[in-house]
DNA sequence: AGTCAAACCTGGGCGC
DNA sequence: TGCGCCCAGGTTTGAC
């Protein structure tokens, strides 16, 4: 399940293989997954475009091509991209397949489908709503204790749900803020308008903290994850809650417990977090 | 403003 | 071995 660390993986992977490339074609296989404009439309808008850069906003990876055009890609749960050879065999689960002039193929596997792109000219991103509304990135100057607080203490959700809610932090998901709050000692279903300066002031450097380690590792791989080259990030293994259901506590040996908060299998230490 | 469920999917794990 | 069932999850949408 791709979040921040994932998609920020890829993205440096990518940049480093794919730019400067020309895509010569591209063969849709899944209709769905190309969300705007129509297939034929995509197809022909981007034959012979050259991927300038790589970025990433979010979970969106962004190709920023030479026509002023710019190809967002969600891989949701289980999308991935991977640059091999043209001549090797075709995953069962290809989505989509553009063919460069280099001779390798930049494919989109996606087994669950729910992996989606969307082809936007570079000034009108700004007013493409699922881009628009993302908020800071936790990992800029911008995400601060203060930025969470005069954000959140005003409201009354769970701080689990509105640390997955993307218009107030970007590229968050289940696995990360559940080992963000444990760092942090803060229970996932606490309302936000509960927590202190201190609390969201440590919830702010562990989100960091995570992130940055999710990243220096090369991701979690759980179930589907792996990098552009089919290696598996090396984050699970550092994980000290999440998917840890009845194991110890790492601090303080109280077994993990798991329960449904904002409709996510949430991972917890009763003990540790208040 | 917030909650909840449904929808989109497939594969893995489970019990029988 | 194989069947049926349930679950996982990012995001959007819509009902309440």
């Amino acid at each position: 399940m791709p979040e921040l660390p994932e998609v920020e993986t890829v993205k440096r992977e990518l940049a480093k293989k794919v730019t400067g490339c020309t895509i010569a074609h591209t063969k849709i296989y899944l209709v769905k997954t190309i969300q705007k404009p129509d297939p034929e439309s995509f197809v022909k808008c981007i034959q012979n475009s050259r991927i300038n850069s790589v970025k990433r906003r979010g979970k969106y990876l962004l190709f920023y091509l030479s026509n002023h055009l710019c190809l967002a890609a969600h891989l949701k749960m289980t999308g991935h991209f991977s640059v091999c050879g043209q001549g090797s065999a075709l995953h069962k689960h290809t989505r989509v397949v553009f063919s460069l002039d280099n001779g390798c193929d930049l494919r989109f596997v996606d087994t669950r489908t729910f992996g989606v792109m969307y082809l936007l000219c570079q000034k009108e991103m700004d007013q493409f709503k699922p881009l628009a509304c993302l908020g800071p990135e936790p990992l800029s100057d911008a995400f601060t204790a203060q930025y969470l607080f005069e954000t959140g203490h005003q409201r009354t959700l769970p701080i689990k749900a509105f640390l997955l809610n993307q218009s107030f932090a970007c590229g968050l998901g289940n696995i990360y803020v559940d080992e963000s709050l444990f760092r942090a000692g803060i229970l996932p279903d606490r309302r936000t308008n509960t927590l202190s300066k201190d609390e969201w002031a440590a919830l702010t450097l562990t989100i960091k903290e995570v992130l940055q380690e999710g990243i220096q590792h090369r991701g979690t791989s759980i179930q589907s994850y792996t990098s552009t080259d089919g290696r598996p990030g090396g984050y699970q293994d550092r994980l000290l809650v999440y998917g840890k259901d009845q194991r110890p506590c790492v601090r303080c040996g109280t077994p993990i417990q798991k329960q449904k908060t904002a409709g996510r299998g949430t991972h917890f230490c009763p003990t540790c977090q208040r």
